[in-house]
DNA sequence: CCTTAACTTCACAAATTTCTGAAAGAAGCG
DNA sequence: CGCTTCTTTCAGAAATTTGTGAAGTTAAGG
């Protein structure tokens, strides 16, 4: 136990289901945001499946669903307590703020398809040239998307103080 | 007729299918993604709905609920034909690169949510620290992403010219 | 006004997704 | 090694989503 001691479980749950809410409507799959919410929400930034499945009331099988896929997109980390069977899922802020705006796997898809419609359409066509444009939006995003980051980095210190 | 003639319906076809895919894969809708992707696709930026449902083969309430949806969150306009109840869907760059980033609405509610975290969490708890740098970031992207899109219309400029 | 073309709405069937319980699979510990 | 604890896998039930046909609505054109 370490987490839920001394904290009203009715606001965090509140917290969690709102902001999965919002999480679900921007696109991820309902299980995978609400343990993700309920990750941002503990004290600790980790809890283990045992204490997921409580306190989200799902199935162990649901939480390791859900926890598998939030790993694949990079918005967890799984650790091993040594000497332990049991596993903690922990977010990193970094991490998630890479995976939120690094699309980058998506945009590179993306560009793939849009460049074999110019070629497909035709690059001297009006169609050819809308995708041409568009593809050059990505590109562009892709670049500045990157700098944002560095940026961001910046910005965090100056509110946060360097506690990396 | 306009924009069929002359051009592979296959080669259109099958840009449209692989980029709607991705788009799906984004959270999109499926039906939306391909309508859209028609759209894109077309030679004149705007189909009706009679084209779009020949081209998709997909029945007109499957294109009146794809159209409905994208134009509520700004990816198309619409536009009446004068003197005909022929209705012609149209994307409009800069339209759909504002609604591709400008996820404000949803933003301003991840914050809503956020802020409302902080203060029944607790500002002083290291959970309430996480969700109040969570919302920092939010409102940091929120402003940057904005200045971004200023860049990208230089850019624009500089690579097609000001044929706006 | 009446007809007809174009789009929308709605109830429902079909397909898909989501979550579970049960069983199997790892890994610590004696 | 075997026991125990934790996690994963998998088949299927339940819920949700998606797209259709049919009926309804709106507005042009006689």
């Amino acid at each position: 136990m370490s987490d839920v001691a001394g904290r009203d479980p009715e606001a965090v749950s509140r917290f969690v289901e709102r902001f999965a809410a919002q999480l679900v409507e921007a696109g991820l799959a309902r299980m995978p945001a609400r343990v993700f919410a309920a990750l941002l929400a503990s004290d600790s930034g980790a809890l283990t499946s045992a204490e997921l499945s409580r306190q989200l009331q799902v199935s162990p099988a649901g939480v390791s669903g859900a926890v598998r896929y939030l790993s694949q997109v990079h918005m967890l980390s799984r650790e091993r307590e040594p000497g332990s069977r049991r596993e903690r899922y922990r977010v990193h802020s970094d991490q998630w703020y890479q995976a939120l705006t690094n699309r980058e796997a998506i945009i590179k898809r993306w560009e793939d398809a849009l460049r074999e419609g110019v070629a497909s359409l035709g690059a001297e066509t009006p169609a050819g040239h809308r995708l041409a444009e568009t593809l050059a939006f990505f590109e562009f995003i892709e670049k500045d998307v990157a700098e944002m980051m560095e940026r961001w980095q910046v910005r965090r210190a100056e509110l946060f103080g360097d506690e990396r």
